[in-house]
DNA sequence: TTGTAGGCGTTATCAG
DNA sequence: CTGATAACGCCTACAA
């Protein structure tokens, strides 16, 4: 049915190997076999099957990404980026998004790890993941402790805690209270939880983290931040973990009678583009997706060619100032 | 350096086929080679080569997503559904973000036609794809009209042109404007417009398309709005072409002193979880994403194993009816 | 400048 | 119950 390279070679009155040749411009022709093979290739509409080539070149030009999901404004974005770095290098992306299933993570990787791709580049949550060390393939993890042997792109998460937590504490607030994911998945997001404690302390402040797990459902998530404000009722700033979730606050709060930023102030963490063009007011903690893309990809690049990389790569954020952090 | 059938088989001391026999539990084995087989795999950790399995059964596992990007949170949430059901029937998932280049587009085809997939999922903005017809590849597109060839699945359009415009007339303004991208695409999303103009027609009222290409970028769209608003200064009701996009013009309509409701009724198109979750005030039509992904999916696999199928496939739309959409 | 032959790793057919 | 062999489509020594 479809083409091959010898019905490329018959037509053209040649032999594979000269229809290979003219295929990957290697070695002599003659400007007419050259002519002749490549007419038969557009009178066959030939294209050469990606599986042969693979099994051949040992290597598939395909890079494996994990990810939580990608209807997540970050990973959607973070995502978006990677893909555009890696078609710029002539690599082609298979996604895998691993939230609903802890084994989907498990399952996407013993597959991708049989060749099936040249490199991956994982940002997911769950954890216990052994599979990555049995393998020699080129990994980069995004925001993720993975093991000693795989590097990590991150922001500076650190910094973030301490620009979100002190824009807060500006406005004379002293009950502000962080939401976080758990704290033993091992992240480097933790370090925002790290810096927020510091500064509360160094102000003479108490600090109380509330944790939200990041897999549930938005409607489960809306019941817990609703227990926040019933164990917490005279809170007066929040540090979100995330711009979704602290939009969501944002609405409950008001639905229960405050105004932000006169009682209640919230800053976020990520400043996707996406929230910063549909939600402006919310003050938030930008992350440098793009240059996170750039990096990871960079990163992995190097790995599958064999070049030293740094064990981290650390990148700065900045503070997006709206008008639900201060009064 | 990675094991291969052969290093397994020689290890447990058997054949290559009895190997293969073990890896795909296909004919009679006895336990003991069984056992054997087993403890060599697992002892080099062995993993199938993709590549050679593939070549062998001329098919790939594999399927394409081409889309504008997965940073809109509606392709964001269709691709994630998407990844999901394939993954339930085994197949894993490349995707192609199309909206920076138009050549993109051609380019993940060739490519992508080259035998890399077992088939297509298309729903992409851009135009004259010549390269669909040439290709005996099974593809399926979503709100986007292809060719005679290719099945459609795309939510209720014109019925959501109607609830919105409805739901907006109700409230007795006169002055509605719809905004849509560029009326020369042919997409099923012409047919909100068509909707949205009979509608207004049948109430006499005068109707008004105000287009904004989909590909501009967050600053260039905002210019384009704040003409909207500079061009109609009495426009008093805004069915916009989508969530996100309405939401922006909320924000400049609330920049220009409009209060919502009061001064300005705004309808969006989409529904995705997010937004309702984030912006859940946004009256607006929602597309029944997870249905529109199982349908595709469904149909996608009817054509691969040859099976007929329908050339539209259109799902029912609901109204959110939030707090910008009346007065 | 072009052709022949063998191999990439897997699976299926056909003997035994 | 198990083993040899050919084939999937492409690419590259090596020969001519």
């Amino acid at each position: 049915m479809k083409p091959k390279l010898e019905d490329v070679a018959k037509l053209a009155g040649v032999s594979k190997t000269t229809a290979s040749r003219v295929l990957n411009n290697r070695g002599y022709l003659s400007e007419k076999t050259l002519k002749k093979v490549h007419d038969a290739m557009e009178q066959l509409n030939y294209q050469p099957n990606a599986a042969a080539r693979q099994l051949f070149k040992q290597k598939t030009g395909l890079i494996g990404l994990i990810f939580p999901t990608v209807s997540n404004p970050f990973f959607g974005e973070l995502v978006d980026y990677l893909e555009y770095e890696l078609y710029q290098r002539q690599f082609k992306v298979i996604i895998g998004n691993s939230l609903q299933d802890i084994s989907k993570e498990t399952d996407y990787l013993n597959q991708l790890l049989a060749g099936q791709v040249d490199g991956l580049i994982v940002g997911t949550h769950n954890q216990g993941i052994a599979e990555y060390k049995y393998s020699h393939l080129p990994v980069v993890a995004i925001d993720r402790v993975m093991n000693s042997d795989i590097p990590i792109v991150e922001s500076d998460n650190y910094n973030g805690g301490v620009l979100a937590t002190e824009r807060l504490i500006k406005s004379g607030v002293k009950q502000i209270i962080h939401t976080n994911g758990p704290v033993d998945l091992e992240t480097p997001a933790n370090r925002r939880r790290l810096a927020y404690e510091k500064v509360m302390q160094d102000h003479g402040l108490p600090h109380n983290t509330f944790t939200v797990d990041f897999r549930l459902s938005y409607n489960e998530k809306k019941e817990q931040y609703n227990k926040l404000f019933d164990l917490y009722p005279n809170v007066e700033a929040i540090f979100a973990s995330n711009d979704v979730d602290a939009k969501i606050i944002m609405t409950i709060a008001e639905e229960r009678g405050k105004k932000i930023p006169d009682n209640l102030l919230v800053v976020g963490y990520d400043g996707t583009e996406l929230m910063r063009n549909i939600v402006p007011e919310l003050t938030t903690v930008i992350q440098p997706i793009e240059e996170m893309a750039k990096t990871a990809v960079d990163v992995l690049i190097k790995r599958i060619s064999g070049v030293q990389t740094e064990p981290e790569y650390i990148l700065p954020v900045t503070l997006w100032d709206g008008r639900t952090g201060i009064k």
